[in-house]
DNA sequence: TAGGATGACTACCGGCCAGTATGATCCTAT
DNA sequence: ATAGGATCATACTGGCCGGTAGTCATCCTA
């Protein structure tokens, strides 16, 4: 049943490796050649710990999984990786890590604090639909030990806290309208985290233009804008919002997509 | 003649009850006597089951657990209840049911959608704040076989067009500031269904309190009222330079590999 | 008071799967 | 050309857990 790694370029699906079409690419497949380095293919199995999360979940999801997405059996896995949680972790981490990068690099910006909070969620909303978003929002701590919970359980929170600063912040500068920051933050945390419940790569918006949407309904909000709800059609209140895809939205540096 | 007063254990929907605080009684151990009505235990399994999944997650609790939550053992279970998918599908059903009947409600109210927007977001979080909020929000596909995962689908997407038909009405009649109802409705609804993660019932705030922050934010939007409604706020301080953001990391950030 | 209906337990099976023992093969350096 | 390390496969174990068989206990009704 195990099919050895004697499996040649077969059936077309492995050529030369395109980039990736479907599935993340396999170092193994490619050559014999011991040349790659190892890092490489440790980050490849992460990378294909992460797709088989993605598609089937964590506990439906086997080291032989894994490894047959890779070609190789689970040994090889195990040479590269300490365990099963080891694996969710590190995908939670590199999720994780771009918006906590996302959070230092807009601290020496010197715009108001709704623009800076603005950069940092379109950031975030990219890095819930990479490929590693489902992990950074579904783990459980449930499934990981108690060091390596309490380890995410702290990034989580450094991310919260630096979300209410920026809130925070806003509020003060006047450029963020008066509110509760703790739970603002939980509402805009919310809504992005849901994106990787619903979000597939062939979908038919970007993550950038989802984030774009998305930040549109946080800035405007619900009620109209300007005349207090007498009977006004639909107008066109603030420029740019409606059927236009994006408005130009400034200055502010747009988020490099990630890949 | 002929007691069988009981259908086969499927048809029986049950419509239960969010009920009491702490966590759930058991009627087994309450007493020995026989006369409480099979739906009530039934209706106990389905509870506990709720109740563990909550705090261990769906693939972490046993059957033997709910069993021995119950002081029971399994095949009690087995008896109410022909198998451990079944019992995230009726946990799952028992809180959405809450918020097809608030979508129901509404219809018949002659306020603004806005309104009823607000009304069945406010029994959304309550919904997703309830014991099988849990179930309600973490359910996969991939737990599920196929008939009850397109179930599930069903029903979610007719709360999702329900919200969506709202937001599209209250644009028509002015209530809601212009926006796209699709995008609209994800981050709302997303940021309501994040509560099942982070809520607790012996949290400061009540369900409904949650509800009310959420509803201010959404309602008023980011943006102070009655500022220029271009992209910024009222300060303008000098957009000074400094570090760009720079593009994400291609490779995997690395771990700090615990352990 | 027999007999069916209901409710629950003991004991087990079988599959899946994380993780491992062992060793073959290749690469590199000396 | 050979030692030693790096890489990976075959084959296995051991435990957990969903699910079931068979059986007993109790209650209700006639």
């Amino acid at each position: 049943m195990r099919t050895r790694r004697t499996r040649a370029p077969e059936a077309g699906r492995s050529r030369i490796q395109p980039a990736l079409n479907g599935r993340p690419a396999s170092p193994w497949r490619a050559s014999r050649e011991r040349l790659l380095d190892r890092e490489v293919k440790r980050e490849a199995v992460i990378r294909a710990a992460a797709h088989a999360f993605n598609h089937k979940g964590y506990h439906n999801t086997s080291l032989d999984d894994i490894a047959a997405a890779l070609d190789v059996t689970k040994p090889t896995v195990y040479y590269y990786v300490s365990n099963k949680e080891q694996l969710l972790f590190e995908c939670f981490v590199a999720g994780v890590e771009q918006i906590r990068a996302a959070l230092r690099q807009v601290k020496s910006l010197r715009v108001p604090a709704r623009e800076r909070l603005s950069a940092v969620l379109r950031n975030y909303a990219q890095a819930v639909a990479s490929e590693f978003g489902w992990c950074m929002v579904r783990v459980e701590d449930q499934d990981l030990s108690a060091a390596m919970s309490a380890h995410i359980k702290s990034m989580k929170s450094e991310i919260d806290h630096g979300i209410r600063r920026l809130i925070r912040e806003g509020v003060q500068d006047g450029s963020i309208h008066p509110c509760d920051p703790k739970m603002t933050a939980f509402a805009l945390a919310g809504s992005l985290n849901w994106i990787a419940h619903w979000y597939r790569e062939n979908q038919s918006m970007t993550a950038a233009e989802i984030a774009d949407a998305f930040m549109a309904v946080f800035d405007n909000g619900l009620r109209p804008r300007g005349a207090p709800a007498a009977g006004n059609g639909p107008r066109r209140a603030t420029a740019g919002r409606g059927a236009r895809p994006r408005a130009a939205r400034a200055r502010l540096p747009q988020a490099p997509v990630a890949r």
